[in-house]
DNA sequence: ATAATAACGAGA
DNA sequence: CTCGTTATTATC
């Protein structure tokens, strides 16, 4: 179109563009300011991707605004436009700043993460169809040859079959704990302005009632509170670290807790002055606090909960009414689930509540061009609800509402990438960022979610002692004994009587049953061999594991020798190693229960559902179908394995994995039993014979204040090779307090190592490790070291 | 990758 | 002291 260079001429108002270049380097994390030509003033609109000259290469980069003028002294044209598409929203722009500041990531990595490759043709074509508006618009008509890609022409709008077509495209079971992260309110608040003070109390007590400071940011209190300050004097909360470029010793940015949380109350009241609205609240009304969030979404007020689903809830069925609900109140929705299985069944739910071609799934099993079309569905506010797998937390939504997380404890919601971010928190972020309603719902209860609880950042839905009897399946513990476990031939051994007892009432009753047995693979860890009690580092309280046979057990975190272990609970001095059991269980049941068909489900083929007859089903956790009409059994196996894991949250992810199970049997009413084969004065196994998940979340979370664990406390942790790691470290400037544990030997010849900070500090650890990464990357150190914030698993 | 710039050294 | 060459560093 134009010709020369040399002779473009820069456009007539707001001429420069600031760019964000996709290069990995975390001293480039920076915008860089480029002329727009004149011939490209229309098309030079923020949010779009465009191609730039950066250091002697071409670029790609996302415009990220633009402005009158630069510093910077001599410019560079934009090279081009790459597509007058608008992919980047400005929300989004925000809160993958954010996070990548929480994350001590750059922008660009998160970009990568938030906005799927380009597919032009498909961009074309979803023009063509956007330009015609009016019905709902078949997409392929003319083009629809180019082997449609996707099987079958798909709404923009409608995710429902290409939702079905992906079932099982992702591996739906998960062993690994939960990732370790929590909620970045903080860094959120950052934009919410220099608040006042700092925030008393380190214990958890909510400091909700915030300062005069008054940002719209409820959470930070949150932050401030969790600090994990064994002072317990205030601490500036992340948030003034992440103000710090305005306002470097502002304090906490003291939120307006009232702004949620008291707007949610308001609501309950007034819906429970109404009484009615019963059509819109449905199987809400089963918790007391159900209607009014309800209620307070319907107005577009940001309302906050954490939820506690019922057994046997038709959670899809709920978030998809919350969705409609905020739908109604005209703005958009965002939900993340955890894998295929779920986000087929949200996705049907949402085509009954919203109707056809309201929504769309976005998951990676669509494949690249039905992806993209469905994120510019979203991105082009065709559609006002987005659910999927955790890429889909950056999905653009026109005035988001809502944004919601179903379990949030499953590790498939740690993003594998850098700078590894996990769904929660950045939903959270964009929950804070954006000042829309947040649902954090799930059988169990993360320490995460705890945490907003206990800081006032969030509301708790719960359901009534009573309907919990009603609805609960009777749940019994039986002892694991040991001498029969010694013993893995024999069915018996891993099937105590009245787990045998259940099984075969149920089938005899013509239900199905369901048995739960976890996968092998789990890292050993050592025990006492007395009482069971997980051995931790006297040190650092990191788990202990042994190399060898005979080998001195040693942290797996600060790498310390504890030679002289003795078991604080019972004072044994001997250790054992907790094996996992095998996954002949199946075959052994099958024996067990002559006649009755046994079906499994796990890593290489996942059941969706089963039909409510008599069957045996063995499920690894994760991966169980849903009964119809429930199960009349659940069986858990092989607790122990589950139990002793090495990881920090091995007893969280085996509550998680227990009331997942637990929640499809039916309920004791209707004849539906639980036997977990484990020690029934357990915290676990009493939170779930209770079904209390909060109990146990509190519990937790009181346990890892006092060792200093996430998400009491925040961590990073450093890997790889030795000098990088050590070199990385000597150019951090720690924050104050900073502890370093380790080094831990890592996967070849790399090592590992943890830094702990109170979570007061957490954003300024993330400032100082990214600075810390700037300056190795700018001399091109050439030994790479990730970098990780909250990481995945913490052994 | 490459271009600008600082640093350096040899010959006037 | 200047020019020409080479390390360094920033990358609009």
């Amino acid at each position: 179109m134009t010709a020369k260079s040399k002779e473009r001429e820069p456009a007539a108002t707001l001429p420069v563009a600031r760019v964000c270049v996709d290069v990995p380097l975390p001293h480039l994390d920076r915008p860089f300011d480029y002329l727009i030509a004149a011939a490209d003033d229309a098309a030079a609109q923020p949010g779009v991707r465009v191609k730039v000259r950066f250091a002697g290469q071409m670029v790609n980069g996302f415009l990220l605004e633009r402005v009158e003028s630069s510093t910077h002294a001599k410019l560079a044209f934009l090279d081009k436009v790459v597509s007058p598409e608008r992919v980047l929203d400005p929300e989004i722009a925000r809160l993958a700043r954010a996070v990548a500041d929480r994350y001590a990531g750059n922008l660009s990595d998160v970009l990568r993460l938030a906005v799927p490759p380009r597919h032009a043709r498909v961009e074309a074509q979803a023009t063509t169809a956007a330009a015609e508006e009016g019905e709902p618009v078949e997409v392929e008509p003319a083009r629809a040859d180019e082997r449609s890609a996707e099987q079958g022409s798909v709404k923009p709008g409608n995710a429902e079959r290409a939702g079905d077509a992906q079932v099982g495209g992702e591996p739906a079971g998960s062993a690994a704990a939960s990732a370790i992260s929590s909620p970045v309110v903080g860094e959120a608040v950052a934009s919410a302005g220099p608040g006042g003070g700092g925030a008393a109390g380190d214990s958890g007590e909510a400091v909700v009632s915030a300062g005069p400071g008054g940002g719209v940011a409820v959470g930070d209190s949150g932050e401030a509170v969790a600090s994990a300050d064994p002072g317990g004097g205030s601490t500036p909360g992340e948030s003034g670290e992440v103000v710090a470029s305005t306002d470097p010793h502002s304090g906490v940015a003291h939120g307006d807790p009232g702004g949620a949380v008291a707007s949610f109350e308001a609501g309950a009241m007034a819906s429970a002055g109404d009484g009615r609205g019963g059509e819109v609240v449905s199987g809400w009304a089963d918790y007391p606090a159900g209607p009014a969030f309800l209620h307070a979404l319907s107005e577009g007020r940001p309302a906050r909960a954490v939820w506690s689903a019922l057994p046997g809830e038709d959670w899809p069925a709920r978030i998809a009414e919350a969705a409609a609900a905020t739908v109604r109140a005209g703005k958009g929705v965002v939900v993340v689930v955890a894998d295929a299985r779920d986000l087929e069944r949200l996705d049907r739910a949402l085509s009954k509540a919203l109707g056809d071609g309201r929504h769309v799934a976005l998951n990676a099993a669509a494949g690249p061009s039905e992806r993209y079309r469905r994120f510019l569905a979203a991105s082009r506010h065709r559609v006002p609800v987005v659910v999927g797998t955790r890429a889909a937390m950056f999905a653009p939504v026109a005035d988001v509402g809502l944004v919601a997380i179903w379990d949030d404890g499953d590790d498939l919601h740690a993003e594998p990438r850098a700078p590894y971010p996990h769904a929660r928190d950045v939903l959270l972020t964009r929950a804070q960022l954006a000042g829309c309603a947040a649902l954090v719902g799930g059988f169990a209860r993360t320490g995460e979610g705890q945490l907003l609880l206990e800081t006032g950042w969030a509301k708790e839905i719960v359901a009534t002692r009573g309907t919990l009897r009603a609805r609960s399946p009777a749940i019994a513990p039986t002892g694991d004994d040991p001498q029969l476990a010694r013993d893995p031939g024999a069915v018996t051994a891993r099937l105590p009587s009245l787990a045998w007892q259940a099984a075969r009432q149920a089938l005899q009753g013509g239900a199905p049953v369901l048995v739960q047995v976890p996968r092998r693979g789990y890292l050993p860890s050592v025990a006492c061999a007395e009482c069971r009690t997980p051995a931790r580092c006297p040190h650092c309280a990191g788990p202990l594991g042994l190399a060898g046979a005979r080998s001195v057990p040693t942290c797996h975190w600060c790498g310390r020798a504890a030679a002289a272990y003795a078991c604080p609970a019972c004072g044994g001095r001997r250790l054992r190693a907790s094996v996992t059991g095998a996954r002949r269980t199946a075959e052994e049941l099958g024996r067990a229960f002559p006649g009755v068909p046994v079906r499994t489900s796990g890593r290489d083929e996942i059941l969706d559902t089963v039909p409510g007859d008599a069957a045996v089903v063995v499920a690894t956790p994760g991966a169980e179908p849903v009964a119809e009409g429930g199960y009349g059994a659940v069986l858990l196996l092989d607790t122990w394995a589950l139990l002793t894991r090495a990881d920090l949250r091995a007893a969280e992810e085996t509550m998680r994995r227990w009331l997942s199970a637990a929640a499809l049997a039916r309920p004791a009413p209707a004849g539906g039993r639980v036997v977990v084969v484990a020690d029934g004065s357990l915290a676990p196994v009493q939170a779930l014979l209770r079904w209390d998940p909060g109990w146990f979340a509190a519990r937790e979370l009181a346990e890892r204040r006092e060792l200093g664990f996430p998400p009491a406390a925040r961590m990073a942790s450093l890997t790889g090779k030795a000098e990088a790691v050590a070199e990385l470290l000597d150019a951090t400037r720690l924050p104050p307090g900073a502890e370093v544990l380790g080094p831990v030997p890592a996967s070849d010849d790399q090592e590992r190592m943890l830094v702990r900070v109170s979570r007061g500090k957490a954003a300024e650890l993330a400032r100082a490790l990214h600075e810390a990464a700037s300056v190795r990357s700018a001399k091109k150190a050439a030994l790479p070291v990730r970098i990780q914030v909250d990481p995945a698993e913490l052994l």
